[in-house]
DNA sequence: TCGTCATATATCGAGTTGATATATTATGCA
DNA sequence: TGCATAATATATCAACTCGATATATGACGA
């Protein structure tokens, strides 16, 4: 399930622009899966030449042309057709944790600093996410997945605070052995 | 903090080889930090032109060549100088969760081997972290690390029993309306 | 004997990010 | 009034990364 196939799946749910697909990637869906221009406007194209997709280019005063994007019922089979394989196994990219591999080469007021940020970082996306997930349109499925980034972003600010001392008792207590 | 950074980071605690980087890039580090040969040999390349690792090229019988390499004091300042840049935010792609946005397309029986499925890859990957961290050469760093992760991969576990009846009442029921 | 795993380096196509370019209108704010 | 910034809308590009593949050889078990 790449961004091409998503893409398709998006359209297959409502016609969009390719701006309106940016936007959506940056709802609730952006705690679990990003998206850029570079790969989203790419991804339409390759769709529509291979008739996965048909667009239609309305031209709009004072604006640059739309081009709405509407899934094709090959389009339709193609992405039922994804659906069916299993889905690959989550990708996790954590530059915190990297660099928490080197604690022992931090200052330990640096440190406490970082892990300090991060869980801020942390409660401000379960807020983001309640924000999000607050309104009324939100669906069963809306719900299942702020739900799911809640849980998992509480685990780490919970964690953060009941484990941080393992971390901190191995920093460099204020010396400067940084640059030994 | 790329994967260059990382490698010289590694580097920094201990000499190795491109093979060596590549499975402590599989051990507990794999949980929220992944890389591959084509991202790891290229950066020692890279990181050797400029000066931050010297390679010492050790002829092996029957064997390749074995390049150990070791980091220079110019790359220890390097990476003093990057590890105090503030860490870049988790990027995390779960394609479960994207094919989950679809739950309303998929026949009950197959969305419900889905999230069975997945809480025994999330069982799996907890009971590999203890293996991995039940020796007692793990110290603190390590530890936590592990640690991190079970607690989060044990809050995903907890929330797909709690919740996936959110999504399991909204599949279709046996129906096949996926190709309408 | 045959497959497969481990050791070891390397490359390449394809997918992706983050920045940047272009052009216009709307909005806030001093 | 004027000026910066945000929003609307599409598009491209260098740099980074993955996953697969190539190349060689030895060991180990079926």
């Amino acid at each position: 399930m790449d961004i091409r196939m998503l893409c398709l799946g998006l359209l297959t749910l409502k016609e969009a622009t390719g701006y309106e697909i940016k936007k959506t990637f940056e709802g609730p869906l952006s705690h679990f899966y990003e998206a850029s221009y570079g790969s989203i406007y790419p991804a339409l194209n390759k769709l529509t030449e291979e008739g996965l997709l048909t667009c239609d280019q309305q031209a709009q005063d004072k604006r640059p042309d739309k081009k709405v994007y509407s899934v094709t019922s090959a389009g339709k089979l193609a992405f039922m057709d994804a659906l069916q394989k299993h889905p690959g196994r989550d990708r996790i990219r954590s530059e915190f944790l990297a660099v928490m591999m080197f604690a022992r080469l931090l200052p330990a007021g640096h440190l406490s600093r970082l892990i300090d940020d991060r869980i801020d970082e942390y409660r401000d996306r379960i807020a983001h996410i309640d924000r999000e997930c607050a309104g009324v349109m939100a669906g069963e499925v809306e719900t299942f997945i702020c739900g799911y980034g809640k849980a998992v972003y509480s685990a780490a600010v919970q964690y953060l605070e009941d484990n941080r001392h393992l971390l901190e008792s191995e920093a460099l207590m204020g010396s400067t052995r940084a640059a030994e």
